[in-house]
DNA sequence: AGCGCTCTAGAGCGATCGCTCCAGAGGGTG
DNA sequence: CACCCTCTGGAGCGATCGCTCTAGAGCGCT
């Protein structure tokens, strides 16, 4: 079994996954946790702010990874698009639409009412973007305009979790990751062109 | 000054969008609207869910029309889906990134925990897709195909009011939109080639 | 053994939540 | 005028929230 700490690191993201921050009870997270309720404030001595921007960065970094895996196996860019997407569409599909991303719940309920939440999540977006971004910068894809498809990219997935789990349907999701993979490849098109006539 | 129960209605539309569900007392909504606690339970018996069911249809009925009335006004449906992003965009820098859908927070919030809200967000994104597929449609576009790209704008807009918000820069919002457009002007454009050439 | 530090354990606090309940204002109808 | 029904007005209920507090178990060090 994992330390107590990483026991409640990782039972309040999953909670945050289903139900977001405000929908989330400690006493929950230290019933999933099997952990006493003093030790989730020995290890997080700021209560639920403090628990809430832990998770953040760690969930993120591990959707990071998540992303650089999944781009690393593929073939092009583009077919890593599709996989990305695809994934994620069959993970909600397996969990019963429970297991989405742990930021957007919470990124969209924190941005108006807590800074120090909201700008972890930007953060992590941030960094999401930058990763993405990076990836087709190597391809080739202008830096600024790299950034403009990385973050169409990120919103486009959190846009996917939104209407797929509303809909209990994963089409929403995988038609966002076929178009978006069309897209794309065609950047990348225009790239090659270019570079060859140049 | 409109009847109690419209005043009600708006103000949790308003509080939804900055704290979404879980983030908002009924308290603060009878403060906001300017209402007795007495009349809320008259005009919702059903409390809470049945509060935040109506606001969920009145308000995606809104966003509808809104859709609607910028897409007639545009010369063109590309330079209607740049109107519509930079709009949003204009409208979260106006406000101090408060002002955003009143459905997104809510329907991830509820996805997995409210079956009765789940489904009425699922109603409203269905509808607007519904909405955007017939205006590509009627510009010769196919109907599946119609479907996939109006999903992917509807994605696009709530994962870009995500961003934004988060970053408190209009420029996720903004940069979606470019991209969206060309890639509804490139499929305007296959679709007057295939027309042409047949 | 004796000491000290880290971490576990959970009772219980004040505040706030959604909600119930009832008294009465207001106005149309006979 | 009397009556009734719609709607206003707000006190206060039980439940649950985030959080505090204290007691002690476990372990390494001297």
């Amino acid at each position: 079994m994992l330390g107590t700490r990483e026991r409640i690191l990782t039972s309040t993201g999953e909670l945050f996954r289903r139900q977001g921050y405000n929908g989330t009870a400690l006493k929950q997270v230290t019933a999933l946790a099997d952990a006493p309720f003093g030790s989730l404030y020995h290890h997080f001595p700021g209560g639920k702010e403090e628990l809430a921007e832990a998770v953040i960065k760690s969930s993120g970094q591990a959707y990071q990874t998540l992303f650089e895996l999944i781009e690393d196996a593929a073939v092009d860019p583009g077919s890593a698009v599709t996989d990305f997407f695809d994934g994620a569409a069959a993970v909600l599909e397996q969990t019963g639409y429970v297991d989405a991303c742990p930021i957007g719940t919470v990124a969209l309920e924190v941005a108006s009412t807590n800074d120090r939440l909201r700008q972890a999540t930007a953060e992590v977006f941030a960094s999401w973007v930058d990763t993405a971004a990076r990836r087709l910068a190597s391809h080739g894809v202008a830096p600024a305009r790299s950034i403009e498809l990385a973050t169409l990219l990120v919103a486009a997935v959190e846009g996917g979790f939104m209407l797929s789990r509303a809909a209990r349907s994963p089409e929403p999701m995988r038609a966002s990751g076929r178009l978006l993979r069309e897209l794309v490849e065609s950047e990348l098109a225009t790239v090659r062109t270019v570079t060859t006539t140049t």
